[in-house]
DNA sequence: CTGGATCCCTCACGATACTG
DNA sequence: CAGTATCGTGAGGGATCCAG
């Protein structure tokens, strides 16, 4: 028996042995926001040894969670990206997501934010039921990180880089845990300067209502 | 920044920081069952190494995941058990084992079954919609793990050991996999031996409607 | 008997250098 | 750009031991 098996005849056990492995389950996190080149991903993931990187890449490819694609020349590149039972890990992977932000807490030194994080962040406190008959659009900066979000009518569609007709720039840095979260108001996060808005000074109010942490 | 640390101020990271070490979710998993002795949690696990098992449980009660408990007078033993916190994770932890399950395939050599494995699996695999108005009660025997289910109109609770009012008692291997995944029809399954049934005849059918692996 | 602690060994991971 | 090669370290595997 091999010394990740989990020696366990369970669909539980069975998912451990094939997602659970250090690194694993972010990889597909970053994959569930679009294909990713070997580089795209370490870029997301500066931490990652890149021995571990191929060695994850090359046992979700097994598992048929990742699929390896040569793209057409003249390029001719190779992209991963998550097979149609990789992409059903989606669900899973948001609702650990949101049960974990409740323990984020501010950020400990040397903690990065990474644009691919934000864009999954977003889709998983994203509300659709508070989003009914809603149509916004948002270019969030998180220091050196753009991502958008346009929401219509329940709909999300979240893009990395600037939004030029965005309605709503905010720009902000962690504090937009605790403003997700509720622990911090649109009003006193605007006030302490914690969050520069451009465009509706009232946009961040329904920002905070579509989007929100554990409440 | 520890050696587990991801290194990045997002949710799902700080999740897999709280649960994603070896074994972790797997006490959870046994956990979810209900609170668990050291020992309870060592026969539900027999390849985990004590100390391993000591260090997650350590892990998980810091994480606010789990809380140790001593019992009253005269025995005094000390249970483990999820907090509220903790309990959250069982959506995750049940499509984690839907998704797994999927890739089970036949037992490999040396794999167990454990009760706490088999009540969560019922649990993941049941179909409330599917069991509306439906009353049924089940004696579930794998080998020498004995289970029992009892569905009241879309509410199934799941409990260790014989039913001796069960209305059907089902005796099988791991057939039924193959079985609740509907590769095997239960015509076919009990033509063929390789389940054997006490009690209405039919019951089967109607467990295979209730219980069902990703379709 | 329960609830661990301690030991040793091995291998997976981490860090980094290097290559087609 | 997309990995492979190398090497050190520490967490996990496995057995044993011990206190209450």
């Amino acid at each position: 028996m091999s010394r990740r098996a989990y020696g366990q005849y369970c669909g539980f056990a069975r998912a451990l042995e094939m997602v659970g492995e250090r690194w694993a389950l972010l990889i597909v996190r970053d994959l569930l926001i679009g294909p990713r080149r070997f580089t795209d991903l370490r870029r997301g993931l500066p931490r990652i040894p890149t021995n571990v990187l191929a060695g994850r890449l090359k046992e979700l490819e097994e598992a048929g969670i990742v699929q390896r694609r040569v793209l057409a020349r003249p390029d001719g590149s190779v992209v991963y990206e998550l097979t149609d039972y990789g992409s059903e890990l989606e669900d899973v992977v948001l609702r650990l997501g949101r049960w974990g932000a409740r323990s984020l807490g501010e950020p400990r030194a040397g903690e990065i934010i990474t644009p691919d994080a934000i864009r999954l962040a977003l889709r998983a406190t994203f509300d659709p039921a508070r989003a009914r008959g809603v149509r916004a659009s948002y270019e969030l900066r998180l220091g050196p990180v753009i991502v958008n979000a346009r929401v219509d009518d329940g709909r999300l569609v979240v893009g990395g880089g600037p939004l030029p007709e965005a309605r709503l720039v905010i720009e902000t840095g962690p504090a937009i845990r605790a403003l997700m979260a509720g622990e911090l108001s649109p009003a006193e996060a605007t006030a302490s300067g914690a969050v520069l808005l451009t465009g509706d000074p009232h946009g961040l109010d329904q920002f905070v209502e579509l989007f929100r942490i554990g409440r």
